[in-house]
RNA sequence: GGGCUCGUAGCUUAGCCUGGCGGAGCGCACGGCUGAUAACCGUGAGGUCACGCGUUCGAAUCGCGUCGGGCCCA
């Protein structure tokens, strides 16, 4: 049974009940079930990070997931499809310290570290749930109830057993590496992790003393003053000019400095010298020979036994001084250099920032940023200091607390991915990119520069490195599995999380004992295994054999470095293969002006506050259609609004003929096109809606999702909204069983149950509701829910494209009707009694002509043959010129005659060579001296369309006008009984009294007409009528007065 | 500083790959319809296609450069 469906579309209302629907016939998991068997589609779901809330960019992730899920599934596809979250890591552990009101790892150990873990796991698990709930209100369709979880046992098997395969392959290696380190996390952090912004640091020129020659120094800049404690060498590029310069201060004294002969001026001026002279200049490597002393050598006792030297290095640039201050142990490639060159990794600094022992007892203890300013007096008092200055630059901080971070050198592990470049080179050439640029532009820049990768962290809440040492021999094992741990036990571990696995020692074959060591794992490390975690490799095998590698992934952009990379990476190292086969890259969600969202600004826009207002659907449609996937996505709420407002009219053009439908017994034998004549515009319907259906098949196989959805909102929009329904509505108000009613009915519904199904991957839940209605209301045999429903696809012979062309003419000519009729100030509500259509072509109209007649309300329509107009009326215009100089005196005389005569007259005489006749004189007129110009009849109005021209013929005559009164009296009748708020088939008693005997003359043939579309069972009509009635209201038309009242009969 | 990307009407955008009349929606102005009605429809105004140079018979579209936004890197 199909039900009336009210008003307006109430997106609340409608999600609520079908998700309703959805949880009681447990539709996801029989969708799921019906497909399986099917082609293989392997999804991973890039597992976003627990953080408790989802924002409008992760609602547009999903949605681009789920959207293209459903589709696959309608295909036919079997789905791998767990939902999967990132819950390790440091934001975690920093919102928990937060809360405990801890400031650092101290803390933490006093607490006891077992706790603390407790207080991260139950934090991530409460935050994952909330946000499950988030997406699923979106209609995201994923297998919540069995994510993947970084946190569970057998994920951290998948972590552990590809740790163990890059050590079997040699690709796991610990050393001493300058990393970026957080000194209040007291941790590295990826480079991955490192946000950049302003900050205002000190800048200062140095002068280094060089060994052997006097009062002459080497002249470097830094804006990291807490560094020149741990100098041990400078560097130059090779191909440079250097010179050393005699300059003179303000007093007469003077100094020798040594910097780039470019950059003499900048320096000097920067020191205050007053004059200078150049004593020798010499490129790069001629300096190579010079030796200096740290100038804070007698503060830092460990300087006094480097020697510091000159090294060429390529990194150095023509700013400043062109000599790089080199400190191995702070900065990444200072410490290259200084691999290469076998300089010291000198490093004074602890893991809390503070220097060590080793920066000597002055410094020691002191936070290296805050000791800044007494490195700088200490620089001053030994006569060291060239300038001192301040700027503002961009500067690597902490992402998840913000602090300026620094560069150590410290022991960490690390997976040589720098060996694996070349081959992950070609792997990415066999991953199809969404769009081409993301892999072969963007990606591949990013591999092309790939380091080792630094997987460890000095932290709690993570992975355990799966790393045991022996303390006695320094062997080194790295354990694949919770079982092989076990073995090596004899007894299993519960949670292999830390601190239960410190605690885990092994037996060394040295006969010594095996210490896990402390760290755990980078969280991109995580994420990275996720493509076999999902599937519980290594636990299991099977699932993984049948489905692995990836068919598809889509994340942001920001991912190319983040799960693109660590995922391929991690891949690389297990299966020296690419864990996915297709990659769509999608964009961000920004504010309307293209900013980001951020809290400070007060822009952002939280998804529910969408789907609050328009719906979940609305939501969707508007994240798909309102930009490519891969472009930044601009938030406007009057683009959501607008979304919400075509979905209203889908849900105003599924309703329509709902009451019609039902009051006919409209049934599912009679649902079937081919068993009536369909009529030429019905037949167009069906060729639009399955040619739409060819379009989305072509985008989508590109993830088109913006071609894919703008071209919904054009067909409904368009075709059916504003012409199909249009054109359909009067027949089905014919009350008897009309067959050419009962083909509309058919129509209407092929179309509709094709349309809900081409939209059910993007809005499920509207198409779900309209289905269930209009569909299973009507056969209870159809699949149980359209997303259950095969893919409708499309049928080439339905499309006629022929016919389209057709029709696109006759909406044209329709519209330029439409336009001349407001020229002609005739409405349409008023008859014409032909429309004339002028074309250069031979336009095919098809059988479209009725069409045409009733979209325009015109009598007739009149095809002109190619190349016709309608006959025109002539304008002259007198050439002056021309006829001066023949006529002389006379031509005012000539004008005048020519001017009053008829223009047809004037081009026979022309042509015929007679003379002209005008005051008893003759003249002859040559046709250069006349120009003609052709003008529509003022009857005739015209507007162009693309391929002519249509005239709309607004002649009166008593019978239009007749009918047209008719009309205007008909609308302000029902004007009336929507204000009396009258049932629609309530009937009435009506008065009319108007202040013209023409006009009431010319309507009373129409009295039966009004009667019965007014529904009156009383009309009086007349000039001077005693009028009374429920309600009663003067009008005027046209400048006649008239006087209705209306009344229940 | 480097890689990628975007820049089209007041706003949001299509068209660019594959060169040939710049097309929508919103907003604005005017109008229509009244059996979708707090709905719907039409018409109009509104454009230096960021800027410059080049290729070409012809450039929003292809190439080079500049400027501005975004992401990533240094």
């Amino acid at each position: 049974m199909i039900v009336e469906v009210p008003g307006q579309y109430n997106p609340k209302n409608v999600e609520d009940e079908v998700r309703e629907f959805w949880h009681r016939e447990d539709i996801y998991h029989r969708v799921r079930r019906l497909r399986s068997g099917g082609r293989r589609f392997f999804f991973v779901d890039g597992p976003p990070y627990t953080t408790g809330r989802i924002h409008l960019g992760t609602a547009w992730n999903k949605v681009i997931k789920d959207s293209i899920l459903r589709y696959m599934s309608m295909r036919g596809y079997e789905l791998k499809d767990r939902a999967g979250w990132d819950m390790h890591g440091l934001p975690i552990e920093v919102k928990v310290e937060e809360h405990l009101g801890f400031r650092s790892k101290k803390d933490i150990e006093s607490y006891g570290v077992d706790r603390f873990i407790e207080q991260c796991k139950s934090f991530a698990l409460r935050q994952k749930d909330e946000m499950t709930e988030q997406f699923k209100s979106l209609g995201v369709w994923l297998d919540w109830e069995n994510p993947y979880m970084t946190l569970r046992n057998e994920y951290i098997e998948a972590a552990w057993w590809t740790l163990k395969r890059a050590h079997e392959r040699g690709l796991l290696e610990r050393g001493l590496r300058v990393v970026n380190w957080c000194p209040r996390c007291q941790t590295a952090i990826a480079d991955s992790e490192v946000e950049y912004w302003d900050e205002k640091d000190p800048s200062i020129y140095v002068k280094f003393p060089v060994e052997g020659e006097e009062n002459t120094y080497i002249v470097i800049w830094t804006t990291t003053p807490w560094t020149i404690p741990a100098n041990v060498a400078v560097a130059v590029h090779k191909d440079f000019m250097y010179s050393k310069v005699r300059a003179w201060r303000r007093d007469g004294t003077y100094e020798i400095l040594i910097m780039a002969t470019d950059l003499i001026e900048n320096v000097l001026k920067q020191g205050r010298y007053v004059d200078y002279e150049i004593l020798e200049s010499m490129r790069g490597e001629d300096l190579l020979s010079l030796t200096y002393k740290n100038p804070l050598q007698d503060l830092v006792p460990a300087q006094r036994d480097f020697v510091h030297g000159v090294h060429l290095a390529d990194f150095v640039t023509a700013e400043n001084t062109g000599i790089v201050h080199i400190a191995p142990g702070h900065g990444l490639e200072d410490y290259e250099l200084g691999l290469e060159k076998r300089l010291p990794i000198f490093c004074p600094v602890g893991e809390d920032g503070r220097y060590t022992s080793e920066a000597g007892e002055k410094y020691e203890g002191k936070y290296v940023r805050d000791a800044n300013p007494e490195v700088v007096e200490d620089l001053i008092e030994r006569g060291a200091l060239l300038a001192s200055g301040e700027l503002v630059h961009r500067y690597g901080h902490c992402w998840r607390c913000k602090t300026p971070i620094i560069f150590i050198a410290t022991r960490q592990w690390f997976i040589r991915i720098s060996d694996l470049r070349d081959q992950m080179l070609q792997e990415i050439e066999r991953v199809s990119w969404y769009p081409d640029w993301a892999g072969s532009a963007r990606f591949k820049d990013w591999i092309s520069n790939a380091r080792d990768w630094c997987i460890s962290r000095q932290r709690y809440w993570g992975i355990p490195l799966p790393i045991w040492i022996c303390r006695s021999c320094g062997a080194m094992e790295v354990i694949g599995t919770a079982a092989e741990l076990e073995m090596r036990t004899g007894r299993p571990v519960e949670d292999l999380h830390r601190p239960a696995v410190d605690g885990v020692k092994l037996r060394c074959s040295c006969g010594g004992q095996m210490e896990r060591v402390p760290d755990v794992f980078d969280v991109w490390f995580d994420s990275a295994v996720a493509s076999w975690a999902t599937l519980n490799f290594p636990r299991e095998e099977n699932e993984f054999r049948v489905w692995w590698p990836a068919d598809f992934i889509t994340e942001g952009h920001d991912q190319t470095r983040g799960w693109f990379y660590s995922q391929l990476g991690a891949s690389m190292v297990a299966f020296g293969r690419a864990p996915y086969k297709s990659v769509l890259m999608h964009g961000f969600t920004l504010d309307e002006q293209g900013r980001k969202m951020s809290k400070s600004i007060g822009n952002v826009v939280h998804p529910e506050d969408v789907v609050g207002r328009y719906g979940a659907d609305t939501l969707r449609f508007y994240v798909l259609s309102s930009n490519a996937p891969w472009e930044d996505l601009h938030f406007s709420w009057e683009g959501a609004m607008n979304v919400n407002r075509m979905l209203n009219i889908l849900w105003n053009a599924y309703r329509f003929p709902l009451p019609y439908m039902i009051l006919d017994k409209f049934d599912i034998s009679r649902a079937d096109t081919s068993r009536y004549d369909l009529r030429p515009e019905d037949r167009w319907i069906i060729s639009r809606v399955n040619s739409l259906a060819k379009d989305i098949e072509e985008n989508m196989a590109g993830y088109m999702l913006h071609r894919v959805t703008r071209s919904l909102q054009e067909f409904i929009l368009e075709d059916l909204s504003r012409w199909y329904i249009q054109l359909v509505r009067p027949r089905t108000w014919i009350e008897t069983d009309d067959p050419d009613k009962l083909a509309a009915y058919a129509t209407l519904y092929t179309v509709m149950s094709t349309l809900v199904k081409l939209l059910a991957p993007f809005t499920p839940f509207l198409a779900e509701s309209i289905y269930q209605n209009l569909v299973r209301g009507l056969d209870p045999g159809a699949p149980e829910s359209v997303h259950m429903c095969d893919w409708p696809g499309y049928r080439e012979d339905l499309i006629d494209k022929r016919l389209e062309e057709s029709m696109s003419y006759v909406r044209e000519i329709s519209e330029a009707a439409a336009n001349a009729r407001q020229k002609g100030g005739r409405k349409l509500r008023w008859p014409v009694s032909r429309i004339i259509i002028s074309s250069d072509e031979q336009l095919d109209l098809g059988d479209l002509l009725h069409v045409l007649r009733t979209q325009t309300n015109s009598k007739d329509v009149i095809v002109l043959p190619p190349g016709e107009k309608p006959e025109m009326d002539l304008e002259i215009s007198l050439v002056q010129k021309k006829i001066g100089p023949v006529f002389k005196g006379e031509s005012k005389d000539v004008v005048e005659a020519l001017k009053s005569m008829n223009p047809r007259e004037v081009k026979r005489i022309i042509d015929s060579g007679e003379p002209i006749e005008w005051k008893g004189k003759s003249y002859r007129i040559t046709g250069e001296m006349v120009e003609f110009m052709e003008i529509p009849p003022a009857n005739l109005i015209p507007a162009e369309f693309s391929k002519g021209v249509v005239y709309v013929d607004v002649t009166l005559t008593d019978e239009l006008k007749a009918e047209g009164y008719a009309r205007e009296i008909i609308r302000r009748i029902q004007d009336m009984r929507k204000e009396l708020d009258l049932k629609v088939d309530e009937m009435i008693r009506v008065s009319v009294a108007l202040d013209s005997s023409e006009v009431l003359g010319l309507i009373s043939g129409w009295k039966d007409h009004i009667s019965s579309e007014v529904r009156a069972t009383l009309l009086r009509m007349g000039n001077d009528l005693d009028i009374e009635g429920e309600l009663t209201k003067d009008w005027e038309v046209d400048g006649i007065n008239i006087r209705v009242s209306v009344a229940r009969a």
